[in-house]
DNA sequence: CAGAGATCTGCATAAGTATGAATCCTTGTC
DNA sequence: GACAAGGATTCATACTTATGCAGATCTCTG
């Protein structure tokens, strides 16, 4: 591998130059440059990233952890990660946490390892006060999809109850007045938000918020179907259903469709998180697109600015969802 | 950040021996060892991997390159690469390529600047020369999902003819005998292929092949919908036809359904690649498992024993996929 | 107990780049 | 032509760890 210092010889000055043309930072006639630069080119000199770092104490590289690598979710928002971090020539490094609090704290563990200048996170199992602590530290960490009151500026997440709310206000806006809820896990702040949001579209509307039209579900497919089972038994005159998530909205059409209710002639439906499936769904599901990549795209974003100083037009920590219109729902009359 | 030196002065001995005590390389009295853990712990020490690949030419880190980040392979790969990896303390740098042959060869470029030990490749748009000369360089690659005839040993890739005879081959036994197919594009090799199976099984069948029960697609979901459309047109007979991927499935099925055909009791759909959106579908799509997973996964371990000499079992290099029949299949009579 | 041999440890240097301090050179002024 | 000012360049060192070689210590044998 060719090195500074060939380079430096090459062009007849010294190693200090060369780095200097590189980095740019002092003023270097344009001569030197221009001899450097070629010296450069002859050589196929490509500075070394590893001691770029250690010298400079910047390694130049985030680390990204996620939960799970396979699903809907982790696609875009590596992509909207990668896409902006490359432009700026920082390198990405992956882990996958697998939701268990061990792997997930070994994770970030390996990440601080490799020096990584950053830490952006999409984890479930951690604590919050681990969370906490690590952001307290030097370390600049951004949290994804989780919000936590105490380091809020930390964190980018999804506004849910609009969300829940924007999903139910749809089904009453199309003239349902029975409208069941099949819930996340309620222990997940993400599945609580999204059902008060549908509570409250109920409440302006005037309509009450029934107990027995709520099941809760665990965001797996199978729960929606089995959730559907119920709300069908003691409901059979129901119109609309809310899903939590597309995986549920999945389960209860398949239900449905078991029980020979045609969607969304007799039963409207509409999902969350506009996952990569719900398109093809059949009927083409209705549900509340979760801006994952842009999400992504803002965490790099925030690394941009509060790391390596890079000027950005602005730094949104909230999002809000918004309704994609498919197949899935029916006017009321 | 505490340092190898603060180690040694705490544990009194040399740097040079905390070295070995953590590479364990060289022998060390247990007496010594003990200390020099014991002084780790207490200064919570970490060593720094930059300067360990500084100093053993050794980045720990292996490049991933694929063409899309969004998209249902990548997510399985990433985690089979990412698990195996990690594993054995390797790190995992990624890249996207976008599809462009420019931004897959300036990705290759970074990820060698950033002295990766070796390359993991998933590319499309690059040419095959320079895939040659770029294995025979010093740096380890290996080629996710193509195949190169003069540097096979460098490949990981799927067969897609067996994939194509196996789809087709259980829509005969199961009694069909008009049997259309939408090819990808033909200029790729795995549509290709899998039109090659195709007309192998029906060879063997003795079922002539029929130009014009054949539509070449483009993998998108719309040539799908077209295609299917062009081939009821010339043969409202056709009882089965095999989709070169599940996009264009999923296109087909629409347009079966757009025009009154019921799934699978009048036309019998069998997809490829078993995407996660498959099992979504209405009806559940029978499909050709693509075992991305399993490749990625044998893809790191290809770079344990060539790079890192860790003893794998076996080295699989062209790898089988299989059926996975679900309801998009019936039988015909 | 001497000495050979084996085992363990330390010294010194290397890896490739960044950067503050010091020096050199250029330019302009009187 | 001398000198100052300021810009361009170089010097020297730092960043942190790995490792060949030499030296130190220990173990065992005769």
């Amino acid at each position: 591998m060719v090195t500074i210092k060939e380079v430096s010889e090459l062009a007849g000055v010294s190693q200090a130059t060369v780095s200097r043309v590189m980095n740019n930072s002092d003023k270097v006639t344009d001569k030197t440059r221009a001899a450097v630069e070629h010296a450069m080119q002859q050589l196929g000199y490509r500075p070394n990233s590893i001691a770029q770092s250690l010298a400079s104490n910047r390694s130049n590289s985030v680390g990204v952890l996620v939960s799970e690598l396979i699903g809907p979710f982790y696609g875009p928002m590596m992509a909207g990660i990668e896409h902006e971090l490359r432009q700026a020539h920082k390198h990405v490094i992956i882990a996958a946490g697998h939701s268990s609090e061990a792997d997930e704290l070994e994770s970030i563990e390996f990440l601080i390892s490799r020096r990584c200048d950053a830490l952006i996170l999409h984890v479930e199992a951690v604590s919050d006060e681990y969370l906490i602590n690590l952001c307290r530290g030097s370390l600049p960490v951004i949290l994804l999809n989780r919000h936590i009151e105490e380091i809020a500026d930390h964190c980018i997440s999804l506004n849910n109850k609009i969300g829940g709310y924007l999903a139910t206000y749809e089904l009453i806006l199309q003239g349902h007045r029975k409208i069941a809820c099949i819930t996340g896990p309620m222990w997940k702040i993400d599945a609580k938000d999204r059902f008060v949001g549908y509570q409250q579209a109920l409440n302006e509307a005037g309509i009450p918020v029934q107990q027995d039209l709520v099941v809760e579900g665990d965001f797996n497919e199978l729960s929606g179907n089995v959730g559907m089972g119920k709300l069908l038994q003691q409901h059979p005159d129901l119109t609309a259903v809310f899903c939590s998530n597309d995986q549920m909205a999945s389960g209860a059409i398949d239900q449905l469709r078991q029980q020979g209710r045609s969607i969304p002639e007799q039963v409207s439906i509409i999902g969350y998180d506009d996952a990569t499936f719900a398109y093809y769904l059949y009927p083409k599901l209705s549900t509340v697109h979760y801006p994952v990549k842009d999400m992504g795209e803002m965490a790099a974003h925030w690394v941009l600015s509060k790391v390596y100083q890079l000027k950005i037009r602005s730094l949104k920590l909230v999002f809000e969802p918004y309704l994609v219109l498919r197949d899935s729902i029916a006017t009321q009359s």
